[in-house]
DNA sequence: CCTACAATCCCCATTTATAGGGATATTTTG
DNA sequence: CAAAATATCCCTATAAATGGGGATTGTAGG
């Protein structure tokens, strides 16, 4: 092997990213190339670096994982990358698998896997770990011609929210009821509950629990 | 220096636990001594094991960080624990002194601080993370007599949730409404009403998204 | 200019959660 | 064993959230 896997990393917690420097540095294939801690760093090293594979976390304050790869998506960049998330929820592989994600890594997977990630997603192969391939054949089904590809099934994505609506999301999500959030943002309280409706409808949630919830996943709050 | 540091790490995420595992590899006056990937390992191993430093996660999923204190407490074991988090919470924060920690990190800190702090604590000095330092001297004022050792203060730590009330609580987190959560442990919807009502008080918070985030930060679902 | 959408506000009905109160049986623990 | 904690159930009442419906304004894009 002549070349090693350029490989770069974002994730705001810096302890797991010199650790997986760490891990790189024990694999002759590999080597790192920069690490990012937030999504904007992420931006910015991409438009001026090439890199081979991209290991990043779902989860970043800000600019998020996905909106991360909206970025590369609508900018048409090229990349192989590898999500790492805490939480193994198939809502969310389905949303980066169609924003064309190649690999999506537990943080509670072994080292191990992600070695192997890295090679496979260089490849153009996909990676998941073992419990969201489970959770992808149930939602997918188990005929051959679904397994090839998930990429090019139809994904229910969310729909978008809009600023006020993300606004509300948020005080929700801090443990303020309507009347409150209608205080703070000199609004009506049925205005408010509007949004609420929007809100539980674009998220498809049943109720403020699922709203916090998602503040939470998406690192809004 | 001829003995290393003997250094245990608990935490649920794997990929973490094997990067500061090569984190700890960096530093000859450090050693590796054993992993625990839940609670329940952790306290399988104290038991049998002399470790010099405890690196803890404090989200671990069913016996979390904050039960292995209380539970090395009771047992009147010696430690010298380091708690890693991925909040800076100094409710947290507190109650982790309270119970006999000497040192808590932000999982954003660089890897230095952390091997920073295994040595502080190895030396019985107290390690936190500098935005924690500060939120700590807001709370305790900066009186130079209470500078002096945080642990000796009044702190008022939550009331314990009894397990039937962890089983509620999680449902609750799982968005499930009153109903439905009797349904699942067969109990009758008042009862469940009446858990949520100890739940509200023992954690102090306003409203059910105050559960849900509290088992969130808990890594509890 | 017209349309679509966002943001705002309102009504009604129903369900759920919150906040008091209290009661009783079982289990844990000193 | 006795005391304390836990889990269970019930009542009443109010507050809040949910799920329909509809209506108006302003504005950005085609």
């Amino acid at each position: 092997m002549r070349n090693k896997i350029k490989v770069h990393i974002a994730d705001d917690h810096k302890i797991l990213i010199e650790g997986i420097i760490a891990l790189i540095k024990t694999d002759n294939s590999l080597e790192l190339d920069g690490f990012s801690l937030t999504g904007k760093e992420l931006l910015d090293w991409v438009s001026k670096n090439e890199i081979d594979v991209l290991i990043l976390d779902i989860s970043m304050p800000i600019i998020d994982g996905i909106e991360v790869l909206k970025f590369l998506k609508r900018k048409n960049i090229p990349h192989k990358t590898i999500l790492l998330s805490s939480y193994d929820d198939v809502q969310i592989v389905k949303k980066v698998l169609q924003l064309g994600a190649l690999g999506y890594l537990s943080k509670s997977s072994a080292s191990t896997h992600l070695l192997k990630a890295i090679k496979m997603v260089k490849n153009n192969e996909q990676y998941f770990s073992n419990d969201i391939q489970k959770d992808l054949l149930h939602l997918y089904g188990n005929s051959n011609s679904k397994k090839r590809n998930f990429k090019g099934l139809e994904i229910d994505l969310l729909e978008p929210l809009t600023e006020r609506e993300i606004e509300v999301l948020k005080l929700i999500a801090k443990e303020y009821n309507s009347q409150e959030i209608a205080e703070l943002l000199i609004i009506s309280k049925h205005t408010v509950e509007s949004h609420r409706k929007s809100i539980l409808r674009k998220l498809n949630v049943k109720n403020s629990i699922g709203i916090a919830m998602f503040a939470v996943k998406h690192n809004m709050i």
